[in-house]
Parts: structure tokens; C-alpha cells; sequence
DNA sequence: TTGTATGCGTTATCAT
DNA sequence: ATGATAACGCATACAA
């Protein structure tokens, strides 16, 4: 095993001359350093993590915490792990499959100090056992939370749903179909949005069932087929997101329809697939968020950290509408 | 920061008396051994996770490099994170995504001691770059490879596709097609398989062609789609995967045809879809390789291993022939 | 059955 | 500009 003292041997110099190297401090003889830089090379010496994180009390992995791996959640870690990346920061990803004990495992890691954080983008456990674990390190969570001890970078769904109604009804739509997603938590708001939304245009609420937990391609094709079997269509679908979305307009064209022709289409999320087939749909910038939430974790561990970025919603409007 | 001292000064013991409780050693009187576990649990002590590391040389974290996650990688990776634990490993997930870079961070974590071993996928960076870096520990792969360095738990799939050809042959099937996956390492496998199958039965070799880069299961639709704009109609598929099964199956049916009525359909790998669409299929033991993986692993790093199994390919027959 | 002393590989303080 | 030395928290060889 070469470690920092037989560098410091052959090189005829102390250990903390060897370290000042590796860490680029100033004052250190520059014949000295290049000897002391070949020695490295030629006995191909890293420096051991473990004894650096022992000394430092931290080990500079964050811990990402999902339940699956979805196209959305995709973005969001490879956002997280570039911001990450970029400040010495490495990321431990775990994808608990909704397993309540593979997720105990990484919070007890933090617990343990191999973690120096940990961003919830999915949660089995109760909040409160979550929470209990906030004072072994910084927890971040990209879900929908109010806490003392948790920040979240969460976005508010009601102003994102409502941006899109807006447009719709300013496009001349007026019969509108809403497809939700899972009873979650942003769920909730988008209802809430179309209410508003409904009451403040007079539109004539529930000409349509909502529909519930639709969120693959499949559920898409499933309602471009009730959509087919109407007599008194809508004339819009606003989509949970954009597979929703996807689902439904390709379905509508096997079946010989168009949109907008034969009804305008809304995504949400703006991924790539709503990018390939031209969907109409509300940005949402999971990228910022998942920046935000890295920043956050930086001032916590109490150093220097960019300011966050102010999050918005936005329109990106394409050819389903 | 509560560590081992402070609860040996509380129990006014030594700090090798608090680590025997710790590590369940024998010979600790049993009256100090209840009230240094009370200490414990009352200050919530964990032994830092860096400090052991450093002592006994090890992180007992295991790194696993993939591409994407798949359904099929998700099933190794499971059974890989299952055996892992069951032993007091942790395992670091990297989706590198293709990304070079990415996958040269988890290798240099080898390097510098925050892993135990890596288990490879998928690879991005060459077979020699990856080689490079065994000197610092084990690293196996999923992939086919002969190597002296890097141990691959790999099964050839020529006498799968066989498996499932040669049973196609004996329900009486004499005019199959092959829908082949990417042009990866066992592509040219099953390409083979079918030819000297082809050749023993004396089969027409190339009346239809062979599809290639199918992998999905809209791709198996696009199969349906071709099936049912032939003339002369292939009896049977044979299918990369369950996924393109699954598709071509199912859009089949949406075309009013079925299986195994108009054209005997055979999966592969036995995933969950499979199951559900109650598709005959090959049986690719993806969670005993994982096991079998981590044993190899487990042996590498000179700790007690239980046998690797041995692996077999097994035909799955339902409904779908 | 228990304690003392040492080392794992670093970094940082304080002299020089 | 450089080096001795003391931590970081733990496990263990050895002594008692």
C-alpha cells in the first residue's frame, strides 16, 4: 500500500510537504514539487479517501434517494449529479422500489457519516422518520413539504396547471378534459387549479369525468380511446404529463385523427418525447430544481453557495394545440 | 460528536471493552455489557463509518456501473443489492447513461478506496481502460468477456435461442422469423443459433428478413404491423425480448388476430410482462448471475464465499405457442 | 474478563 | 519554505 509517508520518503521530504502538494498550496519549492509530482506518477499514488474523509469529517457523497427511474426523476439526478460533480461532490444513488428498508439503509449511512447528505426525491418512510434523521446532516426533498427541517424545492403545481388552462381557453378550447395523475401531491393542486379555472370562465364543470392515475403511454392510449367513443368530445385534453400526452395523440392518429385538428393537446413536464412528436406542454424545469436543491445542501454543509435560481413555469407551445 | 471514547468514559470502561460490545465480540461481562448498550442507545452513538474504513481497509460499499436501468438490469441490480447486504455490503449505483466520465468516477472511487469492487453492466470506456484499473480491485462483469482480470458472469446465448428454436421446431413451427435486439455482444449469438438451427432442420434460411435493433415494446409493435401486411406469414417469432413480445402481441390483438391462433410468438428473458401477458419465454436467470456475481466478488476480496450457482437457460412455456 | 498502546493515512497547527 | 507532531475514531495485539 503507498501512502503519503513513502512518497515523502523517496522524495526525501516531509508528509506535509507531500500534502501540500496534492492540495496545491502556495509555499512549496518548486524544484521540490515537480520531484515530488514525478514520485506520485511514477508509484501511481491516490490519496486514500477514507483517512482524507476520517480527517475532514466529511466524505463529499450525497445520497439520492428515489423510488424509481423515471424519464422525469432522470433529468433531475443528472442535473444534481453535474452541479454536484462540478463542487468535488460525488452522488450515491438509491433506487428503493418503494422498499421502506433500502431507504432506512441510506439514511442510516448518513447517520453513520458516509453520507454527507441526502436529496428525498421519493419517500417510503413516514415523513417523522425521515425527519428524525435531519440532525446527522442536511435532507432535501424535491416533493411537496413544509418543514422546519427539510427544505423542499418543490413547485407549486396550481400556477403551472392554471398557466396552461389560461392558454387553452386564449386558443379558443372551452371543453376541457383533465387527465390526472396518482393521488399524490401535486395532484390535489392541478384539481384545484381547474376549479378555479372553471369557475372563473363560467365553463360548465364536470361535462367530463376527471380521470385519475394515468401517467404512462398506456393510460395515454386508453384515453384517446375514450375519447373516440364520445358523442360530445372535448375539444382539449390537458395531460398529467407529457407520456400522457404522447400516448393520446399517437393512439388518435393510428385511429385516423389528428390534433389539433380533431383536438388540441397539452403535456406537461416538456421531455424529450414532447420535443419528438411536437407537443404542446408547461416546462418544468426539474434541472433548476434539482441545482437549487444541490445549493442548498452546499449552505447547509456551511460553504459557499451559488444563489438558488427563482423557479418558473413555462408555456412551450408546438403543434398539439 | 459522540464517538467511542465518550461512551467508555460514561461507562467508566475502556474503549476496547465499548468496541467488543459493538462487534458483539465474546468474553464482555454482561451487567457493563447492558449498560454500555444503554449509553449507547441513550447518546444514539453510531460508530463512524470513516474511521472504520480507514482501520480495517475497507468501505464495504460495492460500486454497480450501468448504462440505463432497464427492467432486466433492474432485476440483476435487485439481486445483486439483496446478496450484497445479506453479507454487509452497501452498493453504490452509477447510471453513467454512456457518459465516459461518469463511469471514470466510479473507477477512480476504486482507486482511491471509497469501493470495495465494481461490478460492470455496462462499460463506455474500452475493455483496456477498464482493465487498467483491476490492480485496485475486483471488477466483474455482466458482459461477455474473456478475461483474466475481470471475471464475467455472462451466458452464452446461442444455446438459449436454441432452447427456445428448437422447441418452436418440436410444436411444429417451420417458419419462423427472428427479431434480433442491438448489435451487442449476443446478438451475433442467437444469429448464429438460428443459422446452424436453420441448417439441421433443413429450414429455408432467410425467407423473411431478420429485424435488428428491436428492443422495445413499441418495436414489437412495428413487427405486428409488418406481420400483418405479408402475404405469406410467418408461423412463429421469435423475439429479442419479452418487451418486443409483449408489443407485438398486444397490437396483434388490436388488429383482431391471436396468439397462439394465427402466429406462435416466443419472448425472452422471463420478465414481470411475461407473466402478465402469459408469454411463452426463455428463462434468463438474471438474479442468480447477480448472485453469482457478488460470490465471485465476495471471494475476490478474500472473504468466505458460498458456491456460485450454475446457470441454465429453461423454456417457459404459455400461451403464446 | 479488561485495559494500554499502537496504527490505519490524512491534514493542520505550530514551530523553525 | 519546511518539518514534527497531534489529531480524526476505531479495532486489536498484547499484557495483565
Amino acid at each position: 500500500m503507498t501512502n503519503i509517508q513513502e512518497i515523502a520518503r523517496l522524495a526525501g521530504v516531509s508528509t506535509t510537504t507531500v500534502s501540500r502538494v496534492i492540495n496545491q498550496h502556495p509555499y512549496v519549492n518548486e524544484a521540490k514539487r515537480k520531484e515530488i509530482l514525478k514520485i506520485i506518477e511514477r508509484l501511481d499514488y491516490v490519496p486514500n479517501s477514507n483517512a482524507k474523509s476520517l480527517k475532514e469529517g466529511m466524505t463529499r457523497i450525497i445520497g439520492v434517494l428515489t423510488g424509481t427511474y423515471t424519464t422525469l426523476s432522470t433529468s433531475f439526478i443528472q442535473a444534481f449529479n453535474t452541479s454536484a460533480n462540478k463542487h468535488g461532490f460525488n452522488v450515491m444513488l438509491f433506487i428503493t422500489n418503494g422498499d421502506r428498508q433500502q431507504e432506512l439503509i441510506a439514511l442510516e449511512m448518513l447517520r453513520s457519516k458516509q453520507l454527507d447528505a441526502l436529496i428525498c426525491l421519493f419517500r417510503t418512510n413516514e415523513w417523522k422518520v425521515i425527519e428524525s434523521y435531519t440532525k446527522y446532516g442536511p435532507i432535501v426533498t424535491w416533493q411537496r413539504l413544509v418543514s422546519d427541517t427539510i427544505p423542499s424545492v418543490f413547485m407549486d403545481h396550481y400556477k403551472g396547471y392554471t398557466l396552461g388552462l389560461e392558454y387553452l381557453y386564449a386558443k379558443g378550447y372551452r371543453r376541457i378534459a383533465n387527465v390526472f395523475s396518482s393521488k399524490g401531491l401535486n395532484t390535489p393542486e392541478r384539481v384545484r387549479s381547474y376549479h378555479d379555472f372553471a369557475d372563473k370562465y363560467q365553463l360548465k364543470a364536470n361535462s367530463f369525468p376527471d380521470f385519475h392515475d394515468k401517467l404512462t403511454i398506456y393510460d395515454g392510449e386508453e384515453v384517446a380511446r375514450w375519447w373516440i367513443g364520445q358523442n360530445d368530445r372535448p375539444d382539449a385534453i390537458a395531460c398529467s404529463n407529457d407520456n400522457v400526452a404522447a400516448g393520446l395523440l399517437t393512439e388518435l392518429r393510428r385511429a385516423g385523427f389528428s390534433a389539433p385538428g380533431d383536438v388540441g393537446i397539452l403535456g406537461f413536464d416538456n421531455t424529450e418525447l414532447a420535443h419528438l412528436l411536437d407537443l404542446t406542454t408547461i416546462h418544468y424545469p426539474a434541472n433548476k430544481q434539482a441545482e437549487n436543491a444541490f445549493y442548498i445542501i452546499l449552505d447547509m454543509l456551511g460553504q459557499p453557495a451559488p444563489e438558488v435560481h427563482t423557479l418558473e413555469f413555462e408555456l412551450i407551445e408546438r403543434k398539439s394545440t
